[in-house]
DNA sequence: CTGTCAATTGACACAGTGTAAAGCAACTCT
DNA sequence: AGAGTTGCTTTACACTGTGTCAATTGACAG
């Protein structure tokens, strides 16, 4: 399937995935998308109304080819409550890379475009179901401590998996993806996880933050 | 002081923090600013090279009139290491509404703009000395967990404490200001205070975030 | 041979930033 | 009072980037 090249929708959405992946900082324009498919300006436009609609197309190209689904459904064979977290943060936050670079780029149009902020707030809301699904384990479980609102868990679990948080503690902090993980499982499990006992297990074979 | 009108630059500058404070999402162009101020859109650059040093400035003016250092010095002066970072937390947690409409701005234009990155993170690594002095004194008593390494707590602590964890649960999941601010105290404390006796006596005072 | 489809070229309107220059009104200095 | 200075205005323009439009080309299918 790859022997023959893909039609021009499809190279425009991986040209842009591949300008979006280097970190160069710079936004790039619909002039750069265009080169670096191997067509016009105009081209791109008869395939996709707007930019912002180019970069929404790229990340959903991204995650059909990437199938996000797939690799956080591993959290869902889990047994107990507090397994199934830690494997959902685990699953997400080694996701959390590989999008990062279109991440970035739809993240600084979100404020000024409200398309792109409506794709990246249905992409969220997907995400944080999975944080719903998690939460809801553990008060199946009756693992959650009793004070606990389950939708505030959910809130909770969802900004710490943030990819701005992802952000902070990687790019800006400078810490390694395996420094990063240890420490989101262990807030994550330290913050809804009550059974403390629990805890000490799954984290067991996992290597300490610092 | 107010009797006699203020300075242009001034003029413009409060004409700005209004205009990005009404939290209409759209950012204001010279145009707007220039309407605002009550001067042509020329006279803007007459005293500010740029778009974004008037945003710059405008966070500068607004740090200046709000006075943060003494907002913040408060937590200088706690007893325990444990107190101070509550204290922090607090004063922090509490002047971030403030600040928001104008952080948001420089938080659009960070990501295309390096001098407003620049001008931010200058901004923000002032706040992170705020939770370095925190965990020193944690450290100084004997309070963070013997595991944690001080430069990475400082980091979660400055995590947990952005403006973008702020806007996340504030402005996306809808919190309302005392809800987060308990939730923030209590993580901050859990995660880096360990002894939890002392935790609860600081909680105590404290409304639940549910 | 003729349509049709995909793409190209070139031109244009529009918004927004930033630069430049000429003029104008009020104030100060001596 | 005259001269210069300061602060602002008006007008014009260059430049970048988005998005639209129309005419043209090349290839392929019926």
């Amino acid at each position: 399937m790859s022997s023959t090249s893909p039609d021009t929708p499809t190279r425009i959405l991986q040209a842009t995935l591949s300008l979006l992946e280097k970190t160069d900082a710079k936004l790039p324009t619909m002039s750069d998308i265009a080169k670096a498919s191997g067509v016009s300006r105009q081209a791109v436009y008869l395939h996709f109304p707007s930019r912002t609609d180019v970069l929404v197309a790229a990340t959903r190209y991204q995650d059909q080819t990437n199938d996000v689904n797939t690799a956080l459904a591993s959290s869902r064979s889990a047994q107990s409550g507090i397994e199934r977290l830690d494997a959902f943060v685990t699953a997400w936050g080694n996701y959390i890379p590989r999008i990062y670079g279109v991440a970035r780029a739809i993240l600084a149009v979100v404020d000024t475009d409200a398309e792109a902020a409506e794709a990246w707030n249905m992409r969220m809301a997907d995400m944080r179901e999975g944080c719903a699904a998690a939460v809801q384990a553990l008060v199946a479980d009756g693992t959650l401590p009793p004070d606990t609102d389950p939708e505030q868990a959910t809130d909770l679990l969802w900004t710490l998996l943030s990819v701005r948080t992802w952000e902070n503690l990687t790019q800006t902090c400078g810490w390694d993806q395996a420094c990063y993980l240890a420490t989101v499982r262990g807030l994550a499990l330290a913050t809804l996880g009550q059974d403390m006992g629990a805890l000490r297990d799954v984290l067991a074979h996992s290597k300490d933050p610092a």
